[in-house]
DNA sequence: GACACACTAGGATGCATGTCCTAATCTCCC
DNA sequence: GGGAGATTAGGACATGCATCCTAGTGTGTC
């Protein structure tokens, strides 16, 4: 058994990526996808066995786009403030995809939730791929103890961003909440070193 | 053309909204429904003609459900702030169902934004309503100018609150969360009567 | 040039679904 | 008690879907 031609796998793979994202799993039929790379329909059966099959690729696909994100931001940033901004930096990146379908974790996982799906918990894995990453940086921001917590904060916060821009198509939103994440992240930075049991005082 | 049997549909719309919020909409059938309701399938038709009506009497449901509690909280407590932690409280008093299916408003605006479906903008209007209480209750505490801002804030903040609760089915983060919300509405209650210029500084 | 194997097309199959129809039953008012 | 309209049951219908099969086409190897 040789390699298949990977090159329409990752066709197949990146348009489902695309169209779950921007019409979520269900919505999304075998024949959108096959529509979308220009191939029929009866084909799928080659390069995957079911729908769900179909998922599990997006979703790894997803996942290792995410690490290499995440290492490179871990590579050109020298400190953990400057990383975690790139993190808030995506909600601005994204702005107008956002605004369009929402953030594609956080509206994949609340599917896969609502559909009891198995393959729920690989997508919660980009989710704890965000928040590890997270939660490494404020601990060398000098939060040892309340890193977790921090980096479950940041990560609602920015989902809750993502909703709302999402329903409301607001895209000023996002920019007033993102600065408020910013000078939030500064205000972190300066009062680091501390034994971090005040750091969620006063927000 | 008498009133129909009221009992019958409000059942059925009754159980259409724990159905939709279970599953959602799109994957919830007409069959599930019946079942819930004791009703055979092709009984619906006399009750609602097609499926977005179920949808729309749902929505229709949840806004004067929402109107009654807003309005409930309105006169059983006198000062903004409490007030505002009534909302804030729903987090904890739906904790359960939270961690299990997310919030009922966001979760369904997530999944009709995705659809592109024509009540997207019906099933926002819950939000509004929210929203503008929460503004009114932010421009009696004295932030004119910024109560906007302030409501889409503490919406945000419990949309991701509610939707990594969900997804990472933890029930302490909500809990975690929620006293820090407290703790950022006492810090508003002090501040206040200010010209709300540096409300958002500082957190 | 022949063979194995990846790849493709097109259609068959069975199932679930939304929609719709018809006939039976109930309920209430005259 | 009879009749009109509300309510119900059960099923018909077309459609869309995931799945699967089969036969054809390429492509590289010996």
């Amino acid at each position: 058994m040789s390699k298949p031609t990977q090159t329409t796998r990752e066709r197949i793979v990146a348009a489902a990526d695309e169209l779950f994202y921007q019409r979520g799993f269900e919505h999304t039929s075998f024949t959108d996808i096959a529509q979308a790379v220009n191939l029929s329909r009866g084909n799928f059966y080659h390069h995957f066995k079911t729908k769900d099959d179909i998922l599990e690729a997006v979703i790894a696909y997803r996942l290792s786009n995410t690490q290499a994100m995440l290492a490179a931001w871990e590579t050109n940033s020298q400190d953990p403030e400057s990383r975690i901004n790139h993190f808030i930096h995506i909600l601005i990146m994204n702005q107008a995809k956002i605004k369009q379908f929402g953030c594609p974790v956080g509206t994949l996982c609340t599917e896969l939730a609502k559909l009891n799906h198995a393959s729920h918990t690989q997508a919660n894995a980009i989710f704890t791929l965000f928040k590890d990453w997270l939660q490494s940086q404020f601990i060398r921001m000098g939060y040892e103890a309340k890193a977790n917590t921090l980096a479950m904060h940041l990560l609602g916060r920015s989902q809750g961003i993502a909703l709302l821009a999402n329903t409301f198509k607001d895209e000023t939103f996002i920019e007033h909440e993102v600065a408020q994440l910013r000078r939030w992240l500064s205000t972190l930075k300066k009062s680091a070193i501390h034994t971090d049991d005040n750091t969620l005082r006063g927000h």
